[in-house]
DNA sequence: TTAACCTGTATTTTTTAAAATTACACCATC
DNA sequence: GATGGTGTAATTTTAAAAAATACAGGTTAA
């Protein structure tokens, strides 16, 4: 089985959207470029988000946007967004029920998975989006290339 | 996301080793009938947990045995003996250098989710497999299968 | 001592969910 | 009305996981 970046792709998205914010850079063609996806995923992932709330976007036109500022979106907003209340870390759900183990691992592990997806959960809560990108043009400004305007945008 | 079926697996089968110590049950075809899969996918986890010394086998032996008692061991040790340090998420790993944000977001992501796994490994370093024993044990007893003696072990 | 049963592991095949592709109705803009 | 876009359904491709196959060699008991 192929495991899903979909979450991480997601992130990406929204960044990419507030990032250039008021440009011609923004069909979901661009956007796979940069994601290194096809533009149907792109979509698809979009249009989980608006479905969240968490982007606007009008059929024909190039020109999504986020509905609110990235300080008042957090990880936990895009991973419910695009996993529901899936969690993380999945039971085998094909366990034999006739062995006294099999018949109620499930629920036991399912018990603690769900816990343990609280704490991740309220982790990612913690987290806003702005961070990301502030965390992001640091790094752009390390390896020093050609986005000045970027950086000066989100660096204060 | 990493969909660890294999984790949930390992926890199984160390739960059923404990379980069914000292009986004529262990072998990894009987072991596998409980958890649904085929022998040799019980050897490679078997493997797996006894190169993190979690577990002791002997060639040709059907009689595996726990290193340490079941209080002694948490779900981190056994998530570390088959994940290693793999988070359980992951970053999209073929984004666009060519792109602020292709070539930034790798990083940026990699360091949250690194925070996250911090988190919900500290959680699962918490639970120890007397817990999940227990917990087994009551939802056995809920459900009055013919497990007496099993439930008598250890509900006390 | 040999037959039955087992482990450990390498190799190949099958399965399956994710991702990519294809297709197309319909919207936007020039 | 041509060009370029969205939204979404249907189909095909893909790659990682699991299953199956194979086999060398350990264990036990008749």
């Amino acid at each position: 089985m192929k495991y899903s970046i979909q979450f991480s792709d997601a992130i990406h998205i929204m960044l990419y959207i507030e990032i250039y914010q008021n440009t011609d850079y923004l069909s979901s063609t661009k956007i796979a470029d940069s994601v290194q996806t096809n533009p149907v995923n792109v979509r698809k992932i979009m249009a989980q988000l608006k479905k969240s709330q968490l982007i606007q976007t009008q059929t024909g036109k190039a020109n999504p946007k986020l509905t609110r500022s990235i300080s008042q979106i957090t990880l936990l907003d895009v991973y419910q967004s695009i996993e529901g209340n899936t969690n993380l870390i999945q039971v085998d759900p094909k366990t034999n029920v006739k062995c006294v183990v099999g018949a109620n691992i499930q629920s036991v592990l399912e018990k603690q998975y769900d816990k343990l997806q609280e704490t991740v959960e309220s982790e990612m809560a913690k987290v806003t989006l702005d961070t990301l990108v502030k965390d992001l043009v640091i790094a752009e400004k390390q390896q020093r290339l050609d986005n000045d305007d970027i950086i000066q945008r989100y660096l204060k």
